[in-house]
DNA sequence: ATTTCATGCTGAAAAATTTTCTATTTCCGT
DNA sequence: ACGGAAATAGAAAATTTTTCAGCATGAAAT
């Protein structure tokens, strides 16, 4: 499972456009087609390539506004937490959410449509979960980057 | 540019597998192979589909260490503002970056190997930038969720 | 009520791509 | 240098995308 340059490369090729043809990517990258076939194949079944997916502009489905949420559980048993992992893998306003260090116990990136939807999200869906100990929400001014690339 | 039932159903089984066939598609929405290609085709002028990308596995390029990080500059002259955000965006570590409100002026998302090379970059890259005031660095212990796919 | 126009749909044909197959080349360890 | 596995190339087969012509639906105009 050692990704040598080529991969390396056809890795960021596809984590920028996955829509480009083999024969494209065999001209990019100086092979040939079954070549190119064969080293994608290899990747997605090592687990390398996760999946594909289209990316839909946020503003074109009316989900505009973006806050980044801390959330502080009142007690950090084992219930507590595996309840809340549970529940907010529900919430399909919370893209992101991730377990961290620090005065908070998560960070959760949250997509709305505005300032009066945020407020309803945090009323019935996130507050109304059990063990919230406390939130303390961001509010985002400008996206200047997000993209889904890792570095390769 | 309305969205009707079809399209969101079609938005959201593209963004959960852009690699479905057409007829896939079709036979999952009740279509013929062309009506769904035409929405497609549709979706994509319009730019509400920005693009197709392969999703890459962070643990199989080792870059398995995620942090936040909130960043504030010492001053917010226009002049400061742009250069940071244009020296971010060549940061490829730097996976996220929003311009937020409250006490930090920036929260950034960075994939690394580990917390050395997050030293590393800490040191000769991020606050290597000029006009940075302050950072705060929060670490993950857990990815709880970690979507692409927003709401529709 | 009828016409007209635009929109979206269907099914089939054409074009292009993916996938398979066979053979050859390259590369690495012995 | 040699043997064997892995990677590559090119062509054929299978599948998919794309184009095309025609049909239905519905809204606006007469």
């Amino acid at each position: 499972m050692k990704l040598d340059a080529t991969d390396k490369k056809l890795l960021n090729l596809l984590q920028s456009d996955s829509k480009r043809t083999n024969k494209q990517l065999a001209s990019l990258l100086n092979l040939s087609v079954t070549a190119v076939y064969e080293r994608i194949k290899k990747l997605e079944k090592d687990g390398t390539i996760k999946q594909y997916v289209a990316l839909v502009d946020k503003n074109k489905v009316d989900k505009s506004f973006l806050v980044i949420c801390h959330v502080r559980l009142s007690q950090h048993s084992k219930e507590y937490v595996t309840y809340f992992e549970k529940e907010v893998l529900k919430l399909e306003e919370v893209v992101e959410c991730f377990h961290v260090s620090g005065d908070y116990d998560y960070i959760l990136k949250i997509y709305v449509k505005d300032m009066e939807s945020y407020r309803e999200f945090m009323i019935s869906k996130l507050t109304a979960l059990k063990h919230i100990g406390s939130t303390h929400s961001i509010f985002t001014i400008g996206e200047v980057k997000n993209a889904t690339a890792l570095p390769v």
